[in-house]
DNA sequence: CGTCTCGTTGAACTAGTTCAAGTACCGTGG
DNA sequence: CCACGGTACTTGAACTAGTTCAACGAGACG
């Protein structure tokens, strides 16, 4: 084994390491060579954990790093001239957030811990760097880009034609797509966030929202008890929302994995 | 004159080059300098027109390149499952689409020619070999996804809390903005879509549009006759859409040139 | 000339909001 | 341990913005 292989193989041999990441690299490119994700996490990442409620970035707030969540979850929040609050997104593990901020310099939304989260920081300017040597990871940064505007979009799509049944109903169906894509249960779940939130994030009154659930409940559609929800008849919801796409809905969704299946690490030495 | 930047100049002194373009290089990179500009165009651009009507590129179809509108206007749309179909945007001289095919290798939305118009076509794939040597270039593609990004998220906010007035005087004082860029008389101009297509836009009944536009005929706000419009109080309906910064609302909004001043191109020979 | 698309206007209806009251829960401090 | 205050959530009743349905007028096109 050369030199320069064992430099990399020391980089990555640490518990914080992608390479002993539980997300299984859903957030990375997918062709990363071993040679690669080390660059990235030497040059370009760093690992913080936030307390519940702490504040990750400020809307206006110089730009330089975008986000993606290890563990607990994170919702960004739009502020406008009027002061009304806006929820952008809630972001789960392997997501990234942040993306909004290059055009500016400076981030266009607040995001918060919704609970106690580890957060990967990655410096968008050493991550540049990078992919001026590295193709595929320009391939990457674009494609990150590109399916956070599709997600937005389809988000936007979704609002404007929607009842606020849908809406909820589309919710608890996306936030159980993305707990089964990173393999957990996904009729079984907790909701970080406040009926506010919800509410607030789909449009709509927090008074609807509870109703809605409430009549999901009589209807033996779900079972809810605070924040814990249970899918009892998934088929039933799903055909409540027939119009769209819900594979992939919220804003919020970010998954690399979609769509190309992931490649092991290139073997090296 | 070396031989070097005659060759250049050669390809640039055409009538169709974007160094002749009416549009004052309003969507190419801020800091192109004659080199770059040739180079972009002998490689990736490519210049179409088409009539009204005509589909410039179909939803699913495979993703090679974005597009500029050079001259006319462009809508874009999405059709869902259920055979629903939702305006996405509309595009007017300099501003780009097309940019969410990147992560799918398929387009989003179809784009439709709403009257005869000329495109700039720029192949993707060159135009990411061209940003591996030219690191500016890159930066412009990066921006370009994210204010696109912005560009959407903003439209979703704005849809989210906006009463159906404030969406139909936002989007009069969005193409308002969007002609003044262009230096074009700012308070009088003809709107290329059906009332339809504006009422799908903005989620609202056709009706509800027709209404309002009335409505605020009445007021002396606006005077409209069937698509030409002419905004006779732009302090009075800049008022009733308070809340959110109106200066680049919609998501077909598209201009390089906003936030850095041109610069002009660098002096050869 | 009829036919078709586009736009306006009126009247009835309804989904969702707003206002208001009440309940459940949770941590804090006595 | 309970009392306290605050936040989160539910439920009811009144209201309204915007939709839906339906009829009609005006210009465009073969």
């Amino acid at each position: 084994m050369n030199q320069q292989a064992s430099y990399w193989i020391g980089a990555l041999n640490t518990p914080r390491s992608c390479l002993n990441c539980q997300l299984g690299h859903l957030c990375l490119p997918g062709q990363s060579t071993f040679e690669q994700l080390a660059r990235i996490e030497v040059a370009a990442r760093q690992q913080i954990t936030y307390n519940s409620k702490a504040t990750i970035f400020s809307q206006w707030s110089p730009f330089t790093s975008f986000f993606i969540v290890k563990s607990g979850s994170v919702k960004t929040v739009h502020v406008n001239r009027r002061g009304d609050e806006k929820v952008l997104g809630f972001y789960l593990p392997s997501e990234m957030f942040g993306l909004e901020g290059v055009v500016n310099g400076t981030y266009g939304c607040t995001a918060t811990a919704m609970e106690r989260s580890t957060i990967c920081r990655l410096n968008f300017e050493k991550l540049q760097e990078l992919s001026c040597r590295l193709p595929s990871m320009q391939q990457w940064l674009l494609k990150s880009f590109s399916r956070e505007l599709n997600n937005v979009e389809r988000m936007t799509r979704w609002l404007s034609y929607s009842t606020a049944e849908e809406r909820v109903v589309g919710f608890l169906l996306d936030i159980s797509n993305r707990h089964r894509k990173r393999h957990l249960i996904e009729n079984q779940f907790r909701l970080g966030m406040a009926r506010t939130d919800i509410a607030n994030y789909l449009g709509l009154a927090l008074e609807t929202v509870s109703r809605i659930l409430t009549r999901l409940q009589k209807e033996n559609a779900i079972r809810i008890c605070g924040r814990h929800v249970e899918l009892l008849d998934i088929e039933l919801l799903r055909n409540r929302v027939s119009g769209e796409n819900l594979q992939q809905m919220a804003a919020g969704t970010f998954d690399s994995a979609s769509g190309q299946p992931h490649q092991s690490f290139v073997q090296i030495g």
